[in-house]
RNA sequence: GAGCCGGUAGCUCAGUCGGUAGAGCAACGGCCUUUUAAGCCGUGGGUCCCGGGUUCGAUCCCCGGCCGGCUCACCA
């Protein structure tokens, strides 16, 4: 197949028509016509619609009816079994924009008296008044019909049909179409809008031209491309085949705008910085080793911004973010990528609480602007994150799972071996006091962590960078947000004091000489920058992967970053 | 790293209890000027992931490898 496009390649040269020409004219993007002579439909409106069944094709979870009432036609989802083509339904279901097109979703038989096809229609699709454009996308449907030649192009913003006749674009380019184009082909048309008669809107194609030429054959148009390897390694595939992927980039874009807006407006400052650090600190986990040739040594490609960002506030900045990648050499799963993307933010003058608020604050907005709603579904549960959300305090929950408390935890170091290995914790044996408490945490009580929780007042040696609780010496200020039982804010009062902080430094070197391979190291100017002053301060630091996962619905953190790191195939 | 599952046409999949394989879409040739998973008639297309073994014969059975998925381990 590649042969014969690159038959058709070698023709158009030899023809002195250049298939990769410079430029093409467009008056806008696809969905910018689409939303000007088409409206969406208030969420949940209920519809009753009647008419023939033209075509009955099955889904994913179910079917898709094209329903047809004088020719005019809406398509139907439903999960009633044994539909027939030809025969007459009467359907009521929710009146939804799929993929452009006016549908009824979540529909079921139905003996209510319906309403006209035309008129629903009528409502949301608007005649384009033989409006004049000029587009550009890519072919991906193509249905030629001797004299007339119907197909969809289609861009990141949306698809639109186009209609090339006869009669209209001349018999030379009517057949230059037919002989040179194909399915994948990138062609720019200008014409007029039309509807149909189904009620399509339509570029009427006056004049075309070829933008470049797709040389292999695209994914199946109906099923999509499923493999999982290819659309990860060959994601351009995925982005041309399935809508979802498009749908699922297009909201990680929108939710880091969203980001940053939210911070600019609140008077945060968007800084850089290093991801080559000569120290690998600020997080519990595994750098990645790189090297630098002219200065012949080792560098560490960063594992958390935090140590830079609280020199920032040192330096005078009262609010400052980064929106950035973070690396950790560790394994690989459905909720670990080793690159990932993290928000963190710090401010001056503020302490944990104000951060919970701040944080629902956060999400309140994140949500709205995304979405429109603060209850979303994740894996079949309704998550409702209207605040204020959960709060319990780390060793309450740990009382309730395990009936044993804080003094228990913190100083019966073989009393609570023992309970990590009734629980059957792996390496039980193997690992330090601050690991066997974090490992029972995560065992009993953040797989009940569905709803959005803050968990509050951790344990001090849990945590070297935060500061000490006001009220209890054996805590520090830190509170991590679980969502659908992962982790996905974590933030704390900032330790400041510089000699509190080299002493946590070096109990964290302790550690790491007992065998915690993910022990911090200790950071020389950066307690030299603590000893200049650090006014009270709060930081956090959001997942945005895995906010993306939640905000799409995704169960797996590949199918939210374009590029997901895999094994050279 | 361990266990389980998978890799068949460009794509989505079926199949061979061991005799080198099939559908739909896509492609190619026809017909068709409002189609839309267009339709109708016809045609071509395969390293059955790779390497070894068993066998008269392996895509299928066995062993090893590569890549992927899931679970666990490691880890945010």
């Amino acid at each position: 197949m590649e042969e014969i496009r690159l038959r058709k390649l070698e023709d158009l040269k030899s023809k002195g028509i250049n298939p990769y020409p410079y430029k093409f004219e467009i008056t806008s993007f696809i969905g910018d016509v689409r939303k000007k002579f088409e409206k969406d439909p208030p969420r949940g409106v209920k519809v009753v619609v009647r008419g023939k069944a033209k075509r009955v094709s099955r889904t994913e979870d179910g079917y898709m009816v094209r329903l047809s009432e004088d020719n005019v036609e809406i398509l139907v989802y439903t999960k009633e079994e044994n539909l027939k083509p030809g025969e007459e339904y009467t359907f009521e279901g929710t009146l939804d924009r799929v993929e452009g097109k006016l549908s009824v979703v979540d529909a079921v038989l139905s003996d209510k008296t319906p309403q006209s096809i035309v008129q629903i229609k009528a409502q949301y699709d608007f005649d384009p008044n033989r409006e004049k454009v000029s587009l550009g996308g890519r072919l991906v449907a193509l249905r030629t019909m001797g004299k007339a030649i119907f197909g969809h192009i289609q861009d990141l913003t949306g698809k639109i049909q186009i209609y090339l006749k006869k009669d209209i674009v001349g018999e030379e380019k009517f057949s230059f179409f037919n002989d040179y184009i194909d399915l994948g082909d990138i062609i720019g048309v200008k014409g007029e809008l039309f509807r149909t008669n189904t009620g399509e809107l339509t570029v009427e194609v006056h004049d075309f031209e070829l933008l470049s030429k797709c040389l292999h054959p695209l994914p199946e148009k109906w099923h999509g491309l499923k493999d999982v390897e290819v659309r990860y390694r060959q994601r351009y595939l995925d982005l041309i085949a399935n809508p979802e992927a498009r749908r699922t980039f297009l909201l990680r874009s929108k939710l880091i705008s969203e980001i940053r807006r939210f911070f600019d407006e609140r008077g945060f400052v968007e800084v850089e910085t290093p991801i080559l650090q000569t120290v690998a600190s600020g997080a519990n986990a595994k750098p990645f080793i790189t090297y630098h040739n002219y200065l012949e040594m080792n560098l560490y490609l960063r594992i958390a911004p935090e140590l830079y960002l609280k020199r920032l506030i040192v330096g005078g900045f009262p609010r400052v973010y980064e929106i950035g990648k973070n690396f950790r050499n560790e394994g690989v799963d459905r909720t670990h990528n080793p690159e990932f993307t993290m928000i963190e933010f710090y401010a001056a003058y503020w302490d944990y609480n104000d951060l919970i608020k701040f944080t629902e604050e956060f999400f309140t907005h994140i949500l709205q602007r995304t979405l429109g709603t603060l209850k979303i579904r994740y894996q079949g549960t309704e998550l409702d994150f209207t605040p204020p959300f959960r709060k319990v305090r780390y060793f309450d929950l740990l009382k309730e799972k395990t009936g044993k408390d804080k003094d228990f935890f913190l100083k019966d170091f073989e009393g609570v071996r023992n309970l990590a290995r009734e629980l059957e914790i792996a390496h039980y044996e193997k690992l330090t006091h601050p690991k066997l408490i974090d490992k029972i945490f995560e065992k009993v009580a953040e797989e009940d962590l569905v709803q959005p929780t803050f968990v509050i007042d951790f344990p001090k040696i849990l945590s070297p960078l935060a500061k000490t609780h006001r009220e209890d010496p054996d805590l520090v200020e830190r509170f991590e947000l679980i969502v659908a039982t992962y982790e996905v804010a974590n933030a704390y009062t900032e330790l400041n004091d510089p000699a509190d902080q080299r002493e946590r430094f070096l109990e964290q070197i302790k550690e790491k000489e007992m065998g915690d391979e993910e022990a911090m190291d200790m950071d020389e100017d950066f307690i030299r920058a603590l000893e200049y002053g650090m006014p009270p301060t709060a930081g956090e630091g959001i997942g945005i992967d895995r906010l993306v996962m939640l905000l799409t619905d995704t169960d797996t953190i590949r199918d939210v970053i374009l590029f997901p790191h895999l094994r050279p195939g």
